[in-house]
DNA sequence: TAGAAATAATACGGCTCCGAAACGAACGGA
DNA sequence: TCCGTTCGTTTCGGAGCCGTATTATTTCTA
């Protein structure tokens, strides 16, 4: 079953929801990330594993060193972690972390509620 | 007719709309914005106008200056004007352009087809 | 096995944003 | 009229992100 969306409807759902993103002001719920770090971790928790900072770099076409800044940050917040590819150490995989798990759950949610409040 | 938009679908939905802002490139279309000029941007071409910096500061639960320098950049790619209020010439009367309201809807487009290719 | 290639991280200079405080202009009540 | 209040802007020091170039490590290949 296709989701239709007017694009006025579409517009109203993304103003409440980075209207709540920007009120937010939960300590566990950090919502001043870039567009592009909020992209990193989405991507990071719904596509398929294995990622790797220059798989990452490739599909948001962005060059390394802002996979590896964004990995930073969404490392400091514990939503993400860095291991060492044992198959060849020059990879670093990107795994995903009990926080980080909860952070999007919770941004789904509210992206839903938000869709169900929308009007005509 | 509500709109139903399961938490994963809803995920998806940010995912593609975030990815597409940050991969887009075109010169007109600035996608290096901030969450909170988003906001401020839907916000004035949303919600029924006057819209005031005092205003916009009090809805969006930030300290005036945000909003200020936030008109700036905004402005700077003219997707939105300022006048003075004659009535009260303390007031800063924020109005909307022919590119903002371009490009609002060129972004409602986008979030209404990333919509509508959603999967179950 | 030695040199080229690939990977992630870091260094650097520049730019923008932030919050708090201070400021100038305009209004309004006593 | 005068002085407190309101409104938007500017200033200040601090922090974060950017792109480019460089580095250290590891792998590949001739």
């Amino acid at each position: 079953m296709p989701v239709t969306l007017r694009p006025a409807q579409a517009l109203k759902l993304m103003q409440e929801v980075f209207f709540d993103l920007v009120r937010e002001t939960r300590p566990d719920f950090a919502s001043d990330f870039t567009l592009r770090q909020m992209t990193i971790l989405l991507t990071i928790y719904l596509d398929p594993p294995p990622h790797t900072v220059r798989g990452l770099a490739k599909k948001l076409n962005v060059t390394k060193p802002v996979i590896t800044r964004a990995l930073d940050t969404l490392g400091k917040y514990e939503l993400v972690t860095r291991r060492r590819d044992d198959a060849d150490l020059r990879n670093v995989i990107i795994q995903r972390t009990v926080k980080g798990a909860l952070y999007v759950e919770t941004l789904g949610d509210m992206v839903s509620k938000s869709a169900s409040r929308l009007g005509p």
